[in-house]
DNA sequence: CTGATTCGGGAAAGCGCATTCCCACTGCAT
DNA sequence: ATGCAGTGGGAATGCGCTTTCCCGAATCAG
C-alpha cells in the first residue's frame, strides 16, 4: 500500500485535484464549506500525507532550514543547534543537519547538498578560518554561496562573514562581540588580579574567533597597563586545552616549587600568580584538568577563565570564569535573520539584527587568594 | 537567475536530458566518454545542482533521515545525534531533526513531518512513556509509525519499543541494557560500600529509561543481600536532581549534624552513609550541586552515582561514578540498523542487531570512605 | 429582464528529474 | 549480401502537487 495521493484523495471525495489542493494546502481561494468538508473527510480516510518533495517541487520552497555545525556534540554547537531548531519550528520548518569540523570543503559540499535541497535558508554557525591551507576550501565555499543566494538562498553566518562573500543580497552575518567580550574580560581580570601574569590559550592560528578572543584579551589588557600575554596555541577543543595545561603545569612548577613563594621571580620580592585565559570553556575545562593531574589547584596555583559559559560545564569546579554568550539566542537570531521574507527584509532595516550581547562572569576559579 | 536544470545542461551539451541525467547521476547506463565529458564540462560551467526534490519524486526516496530527540543541547542526545550524522554520511544522505521534548503528540508530529518528506528512515532517540496521559499521544504515535513503515519507511527506535507498536517490519528496536547495567552498579556499589544505605533518585513514572534503571538498580541491591533502596522522584533534567538533592542534604544534615558519626542511626554503633543512585548523570550533577550548595562534601557526606558517561561531564570533580554507555555508537547502530536496503536487512537477520553494551565505571564520587 | 461581474469549480500545464520504451546504427555470423 | 543481437542515444511518460487559465452559474446593477 503505497502513500495515498492528493488525486485520490480528490476522487474519493469526489472533487478534482485541484480544489482537493485548494482545502489541503494553505491557497488563497477557499473553496465552499461542505466541499471543503468532504475533501478533509476523505483525507483522513485515507490518512493523507502530503508529499512534501512534490509541493515543494511545484511552489520552489521546501519549508528546510540548512544547519552547518562544526560538531553536534559540542555543547557551544548543541546550544546553538536549540535555538535554530526552535526558532525554525516558529517558522513551521525543518532544519537539516550537517557537521563539517570546520573544514571549508566540507562546508561547501554541505552548502551545496542544502542547495539541492533547496533549503530556504542556511545558518552557518562554527569558526570561519582564514588559514592559507583552508583559502581553496574558503573560496570555494564563497563561491557556493554566493550561487546559493543568487538564486534567492538565505544565508546567516554566526560570528565571521565567510572569507571572500561577494553578496550582500541575502547574506547576513550575526555579529559577536568576541574582541569587546574578551577585553572586558581582560581588564575585570587585570583589575581582580594585579599580581597575575596572564597567558592565553588559543585555537590555531587563523581561526576568527579565537584570534578575536585573543586580539580583544591582549588589547584589554594593554589598557590596563599589563604587558602582553604569551600565547600558545593548540586545538580548539578539550585535547588542546589539556595539552597546553600540561605545558602550563610544568612551567609552573619549575618556577615555584611547592607554590608560587618559592625562588621569586619578578623583581618584586613578591611572586607573581600566573592567570590562564583560555579561548573557550572546553578548553579551559581542559587545561585545568592538565594542571589537576599535575597536582595543581585552582585558584591557588593558577587561576584560569574561560569564554561561552557553556550551561553543561557551570557545576565544574572551582565554577570557571567566564564571558557568558547567549548560544540559543544566537541560533534563534541567526534562523530569524535568514528568515527571507519581505516582511522580514522590512524588520531587517528597521533593526539590522538584534545585537548579540554578552556577559563577562567572574567565578570562583578566578578569586582573589585568601 | 534561477538555478539551472538539467534540461539547460543538455541543451548546452547538445545531448537529451535522458543522456544528461545519465552521465550526471548514476545510473546502470553509462554514455559515451567523449559525449559524458561534454555533458559533464557543460554542467559546471554552469554551475549546475540537481534538484533533489524532483530526484526524489522521480524515485520516490529523499535520501533523508528523520532524526527525534527530546532536546538537541541535552548532552546524552547530542551524543547520539552525531552518531547518526555519522552513520547518515556514510550512507550519503542527509539528517532531518525534530525535538519533542519527549511529548509523544510532537513526536507523531515529527513523525508525520518526517514522512511528508518522504524520509528514507526516522531514528527515534529518547525515552518512551508509558504514562497515562500519553496514552493517546503514544497510540497516535504507533498509528503514524505503522503507517509510515506499511509504506516502506524504516524506523529505529532506542531503548524501548514505541507503545502499541504493532508492525514488524521496517520496525528495528536498539536495545540498551538498562536494567542490567543498573544491576551490575548496584552490586558494585553494594560491595564497595558495604555500610551504606541506598537512595535513588528517578525520573517521572513511566519513563521507561528511568523505570528500568530504577528496577535494576532495586533487583542488584536485593542480590546482594541489600534491602530496598527509597525511590524519589523528579524530572529528568539536572534541575530535578537539584531538587532530590536538597531533600537528601536535608535529610543528611538532619540524621547526622556534623558528619555520619552523629546521634548513631541504625543498630550497629557505626553510623551509615548515604549513596545515592541519580537515573542519569545529569540529574545525578544536579543532585551534587545541591548537596554542595548545602555544605555537604562528595563522597565524605554521601556518595553518588549516575548512569551515561556523558563526555562533558568526565571533567567533574570529584570524578562521578555512572554506566558507560556507547551512545555515539548508539546512534550510529540505530541508523544503520534503519538503513533499509536488501543487504541490510540480511545482515539484519544475521545479525538481529550489533548488541549495546555498558560498562560500570567507578570513580571517586563513591570511593570508600577513608 | 438583460448585460456586466463575481464566484466556485475543473482542465491542464508545468516544476525538474528518472526511466521505460523505441529506434537507428554498428558489428558479427551466416 | 542478409539477418541478428547488441549498443548508444532520444522521445515521451509520469512522480504528486500548485497554479494559471477557463467556463458555467449565480449575483448584481441598470
Amino acid at each position: 500500500m503505497a502513500a495515498s495521493t492528493l488525486t485520490e484523495v480528490a476522487r474519493l471525495a469526489g472533487v478534482s485535484p485541484a480544489t482537493a489542493s485548494r482545502v489541503l494546502n494553505g491557497s488563497a481561494r477557499k473553496p465552499g464549506q461542505d466541499i471543503a468538508d468532504r475533501v478533509r473527510q476523505a483525507a483522513d480516510s485515507l490518512g493523507y500525507i502530503p508529499n512534501a518533495q512534490a509541493q515543494g517541487l511545484a511552489k520552489s520552497s521546501s519549508g528546510l532550514i540548512g544547519l552547518i555545525v562544526h560538531d553536534i556534540a559540542d555543547p557551544y554547537f548543541a546550544a546553538i543547534a536549540r535555538g535554530v531548531q526552535e526558532a525554525a519550528r516558529e517558522q513551521g520548518r525543518m532544519v537539516l543537519l550537517a557537521t563539517t569540523a570546520g573544514a571549508p570543503g566540507d562546508e561547501k559540499e554541505a552548502v551545496a547538498a542544502f542547495a539541492a535541497r533547496r533549503a530556504d535558508s542556511i545558518v552557518i554557525a562554527g569558526s570561519r578560518s582564514a588559514r592559507t591551507e583552508d583559502s581553496k576550501g574558503n573560496a570555494d565555499l564563497a563561491a557556493e554561496l554566493d550561487r546559493y543566494c543568487r538564486n534567492g538562498g538565505q544565508v546567516a553566518v554566526v560570528g565571521h562573514p565567510v572569507v571572500g562573500a561577494a553578496v550582500t543580497e541575502g547574506y547576513h552575518v550575526v555579529e559577536v562581540p568576541n574582541e569587546e567580550l574578551a577585553a572586558s574580560l581582560a581588564s575585570e581580570l587585570a583589575a581582580s588580579r594585579p599580581d597575575d601574569d596572564f597567558v592565553i590559550i588559543g585555537g590555531p592560528d587563523g581561526l576568527f574567533t579565537s584570534d578575536d578572543r585573543v586580539r580583544g584579551f591582549q588589547q584589554g589588557l594593554a589598557e590596563a597597563g599589563r604587558p602582553p600575554a604569551e600565547v600558545l596555541r593548540s586545538s580548539f577543543n578539550r585535547a588542546g586545552g589539556y595539552e597546553a595545561g600540561l605545558t602550563l603545569a610544568a612551567r609552573i612548577k619549575a618556577a615555584g616549587p611547592g607554590g608560587k613563594t618559592g625562588q621569586g621571580n619578578g623583581v618584586h620580592g613578591k611572586a607573581r600568580g600566573l592567570c590562564i585565559f583560555a579561548v573557550n570553556d572546553v578548553m579551559a575545562i581542559g587545561a585545568a584538568a592538565a594542571l589537576r593531574s599535575e597536582g595543581l589547584r585552582i585558584p591557588r596555583d593558577a587561576t584560569i577563565a574561560g569564554f561561552d559559559d557553556i550551561e553543561t560545564l557551570r557545576d565544574f569546579r572551582p565554577a570557571l570564569s567566564t564571558v557568558h554568550l547567549p548560544l540559543e539566542d544566537i541560533g534563534r537570531i541567526a534562523t530569524r535573520s535568514a528568515a527571507g521574507s519581505a516582511a522580514a527584509e522590512a524588520d531587517a532595516a528597521a533593526a539590522p539584527s538584534p545585537p548579540v550581547t554578552g556577559r563577562v562572569t567572574l567565578r570562583r576559579s578566578t578569586e582573589m587568594a585568601s
